[in-house]
DNA sequence: ACTTAAGCGAGACGGTACGTCTTGTCTTACG
DNA sequence: CGTAAGACAAGACGTACCGTCTCGCTTAAGT
């Protein structure tokens, strides 16, 4: 999975305790707690994330989950946060947009996919700052490494140098979070294509570098 | 404002009772109301957005709310309806890019306007299934209106005529939206123009059409 | 019945409108209020009693009840006041012990019979000071009634000149409503009789004159 | 007292939550409510007898209550429960027309004492099934401890061996209940003697043998 | 291996908000 | 004029979660 995906099968480092006793079953309650929040949060909605539904699905008892989470808010950020720096490498394609439709294929995927992890981690997360900010975090980190995508077109000539490598990227993927997650639209054939498409045109034209020249 | 707006000031359809004893208390105390909802909103945060918190605000007893709106997500749809179908008419520029410019400008300043009434009405919608069709409704009208733009566009030959209206708008506004309500990131100067200048020059090399020809 | 009775048969003077219509729908709408209050309670108990559902069952709306019988209370009252001053006469059988049986058989019948309508108006007359009133008013006239039953046993020479009539019915029939009403049990054979019998014993003994002598 | 008392002195078995943390604030707490209620009960009546005002008379939170009580009448009960079992040991006069007297004038005391908490606990009982079978009880409770008041006179030859006993304490008590809490008329002087005198008479006389022979 | 203290299970609590129900008042409209 | 229709204020109801607390018990970590 391209985007968020479960806690279970990362390395991320442990917000919520700082790891004091990594050996056995602090840990694995937290593998449990998470894998829980997870499960809930497709099954039922953010709105039914319940501290309580969260500890009995995983086992667990109330308190302990307060104890170390402190809040539903800290649940979700924990949960993103697992999410966050997952190593992703770009495929090349030769081309810019090739590129982009590759990695809009991909966002779509990870949008459109059963269960949809990703689209309910973002509407959980506007009902806690905590998790707000962690999403925050992982928009930066994805943009962040998708930008080498945008620095080989412009080592291949593809596009101005002075090209702004994040203002592509949206401009690329803006589209599939608008139709998904805001409009809440079914898929549509071609969407993920053609905003690629869009995006990788207009930067060629010059669209996103600082300063733009005459357009038309 | 372009966008979501203050009930006071509109002529919607009363969703919530059909209007049967227009003459006094009951429609000004469905005034009261959303109009306590907006101010909630924007004060508190859609997750202070409480039933008592509207009434009180209001004036109103607690009951009062729960007969006519049923929960949050009735009061929240109300809302969102009283601002659909405001009237509209986007300024005529001269070229795609111009208007596509303006109506990006509207956003913006919607989006960054204080209070933040539009945000906080989108991030709301996520808490309930009748805010969240309402919303839709909202962004359906929003578009609909909008895509005269592109039709007088292509009129005066600046677009192949099979270009897809919702396509260009989408690409153009969707880069703002994902800035100030997914990022939440601060405004940043030529974001606005920037994305419609992309959409546009899109729009013109064909990216939008329905059957999109041999692209860089 | 002896005692508490539907409203539909009684000729008994309104006391809550005193009767300005006797003719027509006024006088049919508190009928059919009287009885519905009746059904509702021996059907769902004094708890369920509610203003809105005697308003249903009676085919009448909710302000109709309020504005005649301005409560529950109210309403109770004046079914408790339709069952006073129903004509009742004593059967004589020739001795005080016989006519106490008869009377004794005929409230233990008001208070198993079903629907329980005797012990459904008490047990709710503890809920309203009006209702209590008119229990209170109903007790007295009962008691009032009974009593010929005690000067003809004086008349006969069975007890003293000086027996106190109240005294002898209330020893009689206290019992009955002591079993069925606050101890809540079911019918048991005989108690009807022996509580008859004993006051009966006792009244002869003089045990209910003002100044009794000397008892064992 | 020597019926229904504060719970505060009783060694009562703890039905609504079986003591398990007998040490601390649990208990304390349970305390504090069942004590609020009675206060409650005799200050403002039955029918003003709320969750609400319970635990704000008792500081303790509304949940608290619902949680361990569950409803009103879950109180009631508890309250009943606490004064069933407490210690009585009727006074021996030497004759049973005295140890009736004793105890109506025990049972008169209760009734009529300031303040009222017998006949308000009887009262309000009516309000729940829970309440009316904590009553139940208690009545059961409290005739099988009378009970050896008929027996030693049995003893003594006064009455009949084959005295039912708890006919005799009916017979003796009722006039007293009915007097107090279904007439709700005020003291009479010498009604709890004449009872007594009265069932004394009967009892020796065989009105309350199993088959009673030939009486007046 | 043996202590020792971190973490967990259990469960009550104060507290907020929910959404429902009933009461009794009021206003408007109808016949 | 009396009734129907229905909104309203008021307030209790019982529930669900929240986040906190205290008390024992388990168990991993450090000696």
């Amino acid at each position: 999975m391209t985007h968020l995906r479960s806690a279970s099968a990362s390395e991320t480092v442990d917000r919520a305790g700082a790891r004091r006793r990594p050996g056995g079953r602090t840990e694995r309650i937290r593998l449990q707690v998470i894998e829980a929040v997870l499960l809930e949060l497709v099954e039922s909605g953010y709105d039914a994330l319940t501290v309580d539904a969260v500890a009995a699905r995983a086992g667990v008892h109330r308190t302990t989950v307060y104890r170390r989470w402190r809040d539903v808010g800290g649940l979700l950020a924990d949960v993103v946060d697992a999410a966050t720096g997952t190593d992703w490498e770009p495929e090349s394609t030769g081309s810019l947009r090739g590129d982009l439709t590759a990695l809009n294929r991909q966002i779509e995927a990870a949008l459109t996919g059963e269960p949809p992890v990703t689209a309910a981690l973002i509407a959980a997360s506007f009902r806690s700052g905590k998790a707000s900010r962690a999403l925050q975090r992982f928009w930066d980190d994805r943009y962040t490494r998708f930008e080498v995508l945008v620095r080989r077109a412009a080592e291949r000539g593809e596009i101005p140098a002075a090209t702004h490598a994040r203002h592509v990227l949206v401009a690329a993927t803006a589209p599939l979070y608008h139709h998904f997650v805001l409009l809440r639209m079914p898929p549509e054939p071609g969407l993920a294509d053609r905003a690629a498409a869009a995006a990788a045109v207009a930067a060629v034209a010059g669209a996103f570098t600082d300063a733009p020249q005459n357009l038309p």
